[in-house]
DNA sequence: TGTACATCAGTGAACGCGCGTTCACTGATGTAC
DNA sequence: TGTACATCAGTGAACGCGCGTTCACTGATGTAC
């Protein structure tokens, strides 16, 4: 065993009691509600002290947050690594849909995907957690206006283009978001048609007149017809 | 005196003592920092208990963002008042402008202006006000969709363009109020222009080479010529 | 205009609560020889 | 392979703090007659 070099028992001890801290935090919040949880009763289920728990997250909010983290650091990276010929708003939109591709593996290397997927509709649906999440989406967009106006060779203080770009981006997806936590069960594909969807709703919203298609503009990407949600 | 009815001498009062506290905690708040100034020490400022602090404010976020409230009530009213032939994004820029028209007055009937603009610039610094603040931003987003919706004659459940819209010109706003926040002393008109500047951004972002006119992009509304900020 | 009563803003003192911090300590893991 | 020491994750118990709540009470304002 132990084929290449990996982390001491030290290490590996420590990764498990984070991950333990995690699952049993959002496992928590998600059954009970973020504001009804303790601290203290994070650390019971887990059975260390509570003096360990902050030895791993700064704060209730930062074990909250985790996890998205990890996505939204993916997402950074995406951005980063899209082909400087596409423009911006294809770049973006592809950095999103290529990141969706692999997100379920990474983040299952820390806890189950589900939990994930219902700390996100929790977060929807707790104003204290919905705030922070605002606020750390905005962080990312102003990381990402960097990495886009870098690509583009301009001057993100100087050029409104860059922040304006992933603002309309940025816009669109929490649009997205807002719906995914509304409709009980919207699965990995609809998300990802919903997103593009709306991502070419922002032309025709701008230039076109709204009312010549008056009604059927929530018709399926692929299939015309009756439908709901 | 007393030419038409006016409040009764006890609702006088209650107004005068919401406005006193109001006055203290913004005066506290952006002298020494939000997380800084305690409940206790506002009313102390005041001279009144505790107590009566929670009559007027269910917390102490409350009384921070009292006079954004103001701003987006009248906003969401103004958006309401466009007249119907205007197309939705239309209707949002002249609702922000007209609204900015008044804004100032009223303002003052409850705190000085430039104590508010003070308040604005701690919102941006301070993560906590922030958080709240884009929350907030967000449900006056949600509910001006539903006007757009219902000017348009369109379900805002199944129609994505009135939240498409609302989102892109928030993205819009947002953008604005970083770099207002950043750079000291930017004035009514400037801010102005620059709104101007980057809602007219939006559809050249979209639909331009951004390479065309690298580094020409930033200069003033009405001027050509080099400059900072 | 005056009196008697009702309403309700404000009091003040005490409390519960949970977050996050502090401290000196223990014992397991890692490393040097 | 074994021993001696260093590191550092985890302990547990106590604490400070400020938010927001509770309660029975006081006294000014408003109203009915």
């Amino acid at each position: 065993m132990n084929t290449v070099t990996r982390p001491g028992l030290r290490e590996r001890k420590k990764q498990r009691t984070r991950d333990a801290l995690l699952q049993a935090a959002l496992e928590l919040f998600t059954t009970q509600g973020y504001e009804h949880t303790t601290v203290d009763e994070i650390t019971e289920a887990v059975d260390v002290s509570q003096r360990t728990f902050f030895r791993y997250f700064a704060g209730k909010e930062d074990a909250a947050f985790a996890v998205q983290d990890i996505a939204h650091t993916r997402f950074a990276a995406a951005v980063r690594e899209r082909p400087v010929d596409e423009t911006p708003l294809e770049a973006l939109r592809n950095a999103v849909l290529k990141d969706w591709d692999t997100i379920a593996e990474a983040v299952e290397q820390v806890v189950p995907i589900e939990l994930y997927l219902r700390m996100c509709r929790l977060t929807e649906s707790t104003p204290a957690l919905l705030a922070a999440h605002l606020r750390r989406s905005d962080e990312v967009g102003e990381e990402v206006a960097r990495v886009i106006a870098e690509r583009e060779g301009l001057d993100v203080d100087t050029d409104p283009r860059p922040r304006v770009a992933v603002a309309v981006f940025a816009g669109v997806i929490r649009v997205m978001e807002r719906r995914w936590g509304l409709s009980e069960d919207l699965g990995a594909t609809e998300t990802r048609a919903l997103t593009v969807r709306y991502l070419d709703a922002v032309g025709p919203v701008l230039t076109e007149k709204w009312h010549a298609d008056r009604g059927a503009a929530d018709t399926p990407v692929n299939a015309r017809g009756p439908q709901n949600t």
